[in-house]
This record gives structure tokens, C-alpha cells and sequence, in this order.
DNA sequence: CTTAGCACTCACCGGTCACGAGTGCTAAGC
DNA sequence: GCTTAGCACTCGTGACCGGTGAGTGCTAAG
């Protein structure tokens, strides 16, 4: 890959990712390469074809970047855009105006990141592998059944139903909360198993205890809140013009449970990562790339963001936005309990 | 309407939405109506189109029911369909599976409803309008900010974050949950202001009170819990075939909030109601039919059960498997925390 | 190595036309 | 008077087809 061709690789995402339109090498030289004749780049977009890095749809019509040459584009000519201020101005409203509560962040991110994009937005909640037990709570339902809430570091909780002695009343439920509080407090899950007996201790405290490890340890499960947006700008992709194959995309999409694993393959690194059409695993999904990136609350509280769109995705544009609204989204459930 | 047009357009709007090929007499006279020959037939099309009951698609075209004739159908011809024993045990089973958690419930509901309905299921998640207070528990998380979890009958738990005195720290807090668990259970939002002030009521007591008030008041604010299942059911609807209308559809049904306000709009009596196309107020969905019920948990609790599809709905069959879902989500979620 | 010239390919577009399902009308039958 | 057979007519559907033009690959000259 020499410089010229890389320069002609680029100009073809680059209008490509545009117009829809397969490129030819008069567009090319009248467009984007002034200096070179369409002859010249004739034979440089055969030699691209050669090397796998442009497709030929038919004998004669323009050439279109392969999956190949999406990922040479995003790995090595991907030029960092900037955000409009406008578009700046506009994603900071929408977050300022999200009402105060973590799930109403996360649609808020899921709308503005899918108006953004373009595309289909797929978020998950904030999840905290490892975090240390703040708080317990114990709220009694009824009898033999009450509601156990934990808190840990960085403002996250959960709740969990579960078993408790017929005769425990809500008084006992508190002494007990208040006893795993005093023993267990800035613990992690594997470090709850060290908590020393004593003599005060309730039969049913210990148990509980486990409840509360099983809760911490659960805390991260895959899945657990997947938030998404954006299905309507996916039907409007003439990619996806035939049904069949939208209806393909769309059943493994909502399926969440494999987009939820998809989001927790990438490592939680900074920056965005790409998966372009045929990297995927998943079959149906070979004509769509996949961007995704994490977002960090606190310390370790971390989310993940992910766009899904054909593979002609502006990646440039993208990338730049899904870093803007990772670092908002970031911020904002800072604010609030998840 | 004598009995031998409702028995036509009772046929008409059988054969039509199960093959979506407007129907012509010959059809109707072989298929449904041996005993009339096909110029009677035609002749009673011809009133039931000035009637307003069928729409013509083009002169030499057979007959598709108006939306005013699907009206007439699910008011007045709708017999009661019997859900088959198999599917019944796949719904069933679906249900046993599902993760013990009232989130899980939920998604197993939508995407049952989904499946059985062959088009998109909404669900709103449990609400309960004037529950009286069981519990309250105040976790204090960092400096002058706490988790208040309040907990009403029925296994409805509601978390929120807010502020309390600097100096408050958990024991603190504790004593004040305390204080409101001993003065305030049992009441309705409308009633805390009625609890007397004592002597050792700490000064943010009030404050948190009123916050509680606040969320018992909006524990059934519309939208709160929105989800949904089966967009692949709809793109494979031929309705939907254009994209720019597929892509007007998604884009209503995507802001949540209209949906769910649509939801609120059915009154919690017994039974499946039905918007039918431009019944709709909105103009996007005048093509789509809504089948909306709702479901109990307990005494009070209710949450609806949504199906949207294209005006041609099996509405016999959906009906009855909406039922089936409806009474199967309020059984299971009676089990859980919400 | 680059570029002008040129014959060739092939998707796309618009027009034509045969086909057939379904109708409305008329007149005959019960 | 309602029902039905016969029949001409309508009109959307789909196949066929040839012109058009963008774009190519090849060759030879610069």
C-alpha cells in the first residue's frame, strides 16, 4: 500500500460511505484527486480489487470498499473528526434536560447517540465488577419473604427478594441489616466468606450474609439492563431495503441477550473499536459494523455504548460523537444511583 | 346489517387477513359460502362497500375490509378463539423458565406476546395508584445525599436519590426511616400529611417524609417501565414493505412516551380493547391496529399488555393469547419485587 | 510510469403487450 | 322480487425488449 493508494482507498470510503453509489474513476479524479488522470486511477482501483480491498459489484460499475478495505480505512486513515459545536451544544442540552434518574440518562444516551449515529444505539448499564458492599438494607414483604437492597461504592444498588424465618418481623429484619453492616461494610463479594462469627449474630444473619455475596457477585451479570434506540434509522438504510434480511438483522438484534455478550467482549480500553461486516461472528450480521466503546462512572463503574449500522458507516463522524456522548453519559450518572 | 352481509364480511375479513389478497366473490363463494352463488355475493359486496364496511382497491379488484368494517367485525362478530393446547404449554413453559426477577417476567411477557401475536408486543410495567406505605429504608451514600427505597403492598419497591443534612451519617438516617416506618406505614401518599409532628422528630424528618409523599405520588408515572419485542415481527408485515412508512411507524413507536401515554389511555377494566387504524389520533399509525389489555398483580397493582400490528390483525386469536399472557404475567409477577 | 483513445459490458429505465382475476350489468329463472 | 348465469369490460401485473450511459479494460503514444 503505497501513499497514492491509500490516498484512493480513502477517497473511495470517503464517498462511498456518501452517496451509496459505486465509485468510478472519473468521480474519483474530478472529486477528490485533481492531479491524477482516470486512467492512472483505473489501474490503481484493479490493483486495490487485486488486494481485496475493493469490490466490483459488476464488470462495469464503480468499485465499493470491502469489509477489508473498511478496516484498513478504520485502522490506519481514520483522521480524527471534530463534533460540530451545534451538534456539542445540541447533545449537552439533551442531557441537562434528561430527568434525574440513571435509567432516564441511559434512554436519553441511547436517543441522542442513535440521532447521531444515524443508526441503531445499543447501551448497557453501568455494571461494577469487584465493588465494595456499602450498605444493606432489609425490608420485610411478608412473612418469610423480604427485600434485600445493597449498596456498594459508586452509587450503584440492587435489589433481591428472598427467604427470611417466617418470624422474622421488620425489627429483626433491621437488627440483622445492622449487624451484616457492622461486620461486612467496605468488603468485597470473595471477602464477605471472612466476616468473623460473633455472638450477637442471628441464625438468620449469616445467610443473608451469603445472600448479600451472591448479590454483589451477580451485580455485573451480562444483559442486565440493555438499552437501545434507533431501529428506525436502520430500515432506513437502503441496505436494508430487503425485508428478509432486516428481519434477520433485527431478530439477532433483539435478541439482546447476544448483543449484550457482543458488548461485553470489548475489553473496557479506551477508544472506540470497530467489528466490520464479515468479523462478525454472527452470520446475519455480516453486512453491518458494529463501533463500540465504554463509559466510566466514578472509578470503576463501567457501561458500554455501541452503534450497529450497515458497514458503510461515516466511522469518522461516528467515532467522534460516540466519544462525546461516552464522556457524557459518564458524567451525568455520576450523579444518580443505578 | 342482515345476518347474510355480517356472515360475508365476517368471511371477507377471515380470508383477508390470513392471505392479505383482497377477496373476490368466486373466492368467498367457494371457500366460505358454498350455498351463494358468487353474483349474489357480489351484489351484497357492493352494498357493503357503500356502507362503507369493504374498500374497493381498484375497479376490477376484489374487496378488503374497511376500517370501519374490522370495527364492526371485533364488535359484533368476534367469536371467542380457544388458545390450542400446545402453544398453551409453550407459554407456559416460557414463563416457568424466565430468570426469578420481575424485569425477566416482563421481557419472557413481551417476547411470549411477541411470538403468539406475530407482531410487536408492549408491556408497561406494574403500577399501583394510592398503595399504602409499608417500608421505608434511607442508605446514605455519600456526603448529604441518600437512597430512600420505599416499599408499598403488592411487592412494589420504588428507589430514589435525595438530599439530606451533611452531617447525617447512617445512623443517623436509620433513626429517621425509623421515626417515618412508626408514624407514617399504612398511609397513602395523600395521607402523610396528616401524620402529627412529635417531640423526637429530627428536623430532616419532615423533609423526607415529604419526599416519600412524593414517591408514593409518582410511583405510576406513564413510561416508567416500557418494553417491548417483535420490530422483526413487523418489518415482515407486506403493510410495511415501504420503508419511509415503516420508517414513520418506528419512529411513533420508538418515543416510548407516546406509546405509553396510548397505554394509560385504556381504562383497567377486564377485556382486550382495540384502536383500530384511523381511530388512531395519531396520524403516523392509521395503518396499525392496537390490542391493549391489562394485567393484575395482587389486589391493585396493574400494568397493559400492548400488541401493535397492520390493521389486518388475527384479532380472534391474538385476543385469546392475550388473555392467556395477561393472566400468566399477573400470576408470576405476583411472586416478585417490582 | 502516465495518459489519451476506443471498443465493450451491463445495469437501468421506460414502453409495449398479453394475461387474467374480478367486476358490473342484463336478462332469464325460481 | 330475489337469485343466478352469461358476458363484455376494466385494470393491475409481469414479462419482454431495446436504447442509453456510466464505467471499464486494453492498447499505444507521450
Amino acid at each position: 500500500m503505497d501513499a497514492r493508494k491509500e490516498r484512493i482507498l480513502q477517497a473511495v470510503v470517503a464517498d462511498y460511505t456518501e452517496t451509496m453509489i459505486p465509485v468510478g474513476s472519473q468521480t474519483l479524479a474530478a472529486r477528490y484527486l485533481s492531479e491524477i488522470s482516470p486512467a492512472t486511477i483505473r489501474n490503481e482501483l484493479a490493483d486495490l480489487v487485486l488486494d481485496g480491498f475493493l469490490l466490483q459489484p459488476h464488470t462495469s460499475a464503480g468499485r465499493i470498499p470491502s469489509d477489508r478495505g473498511y478496516r484498513y480505512f478504520v485502522d490506519f486513515l481514520l483522521s480524527a473528526e471534530t463534533v460540530e459545536p451545534q451538534v456539542r451544544r445540541s447533545v449537552r442540552h439533551a442531557f441537562e434536560s434528561a430527568p434525574p434518574a440513571a435509567e432516564a440518562i441511559l434512554e436519553v444516551a441511547a436517543g441522542v447517540m442513535s440521532r447521531l449515529s444515524e443508526n441503531l444505539a445499543v447501551l448497557t448499564g453501568p455494571a461494577a465488577a469487584g465493588s465494595r458492599l456499602k450498605h444493606v438494607a432489609l425490608v420485610g414483604l411478608r412473612p418469610g419473604q423480604a427485600l434485600l437492597v445493597v449498596a456498594v461504592a459508586d452509587n450503584l444498588v440492587r435489589q433481591r427478594l428472598i427467604s427470611v424465618p417466617e418470624e422474622a418481623d421488620q425489627d429483626r429484619l433491621t437488627a440483622i441489616a445492622s449487624w451484616i453492616n457492622h461486620q461486612a461494610s467496605g468488603r468485597t463479594a470473595d471477602e464477605l466468606g471472612l466476616v468473623p462469627a460473633t455472638e450477637d449474630e442471628p441464625t438468620a444473619a449469616r445467610a443473608i450474609l451469603a445472600e448479600v455475596a451472591g448479590a454483589l457477585r451477580t451485580l455485573d451479570l451480562p444483559g442486565t439492563v440493555v438499552v437501545h434506540d434507533g431501529v428506525r434509522n436502520l430500515v432506513s438504510q437502503p441496505e436494508f431495503g430487503d425485508p428478509h434480511q432486516l428481519h434477520a438483522v433485527l431478530t439477532v438484534l433483539e435478541t439482546q441477550r447476544m448483543v449484550a455478550e457482543l458488548l461485553a467482549l470489548v475489553q473496557p480500553q479506551d477508544g472506540v473499536q470497530a467489528v466490520i461486516g464479515s468479523e462478525n461472528a454472527v452470520e446475519e450480521l455480516h453486512g453491518c459494523s458494529f463501533l463500540v466503546t465504554t463509559y466510566r462512572v466514578g472509578d470503576r463503574m463501567r457501561g458500554t455504548i455501541g452503534v450497529v449500522g450497515p458497514t458503510r458507516l461515516r466511522y469518522g463522524r461516528v467515532v467522534a460523537r460516540m466519544e462525546l456522548v461516552s464522556r457524557l453519559t459518564g458524567e451525568m450518572l455520576d450523579r444518580y444511583v443505578v
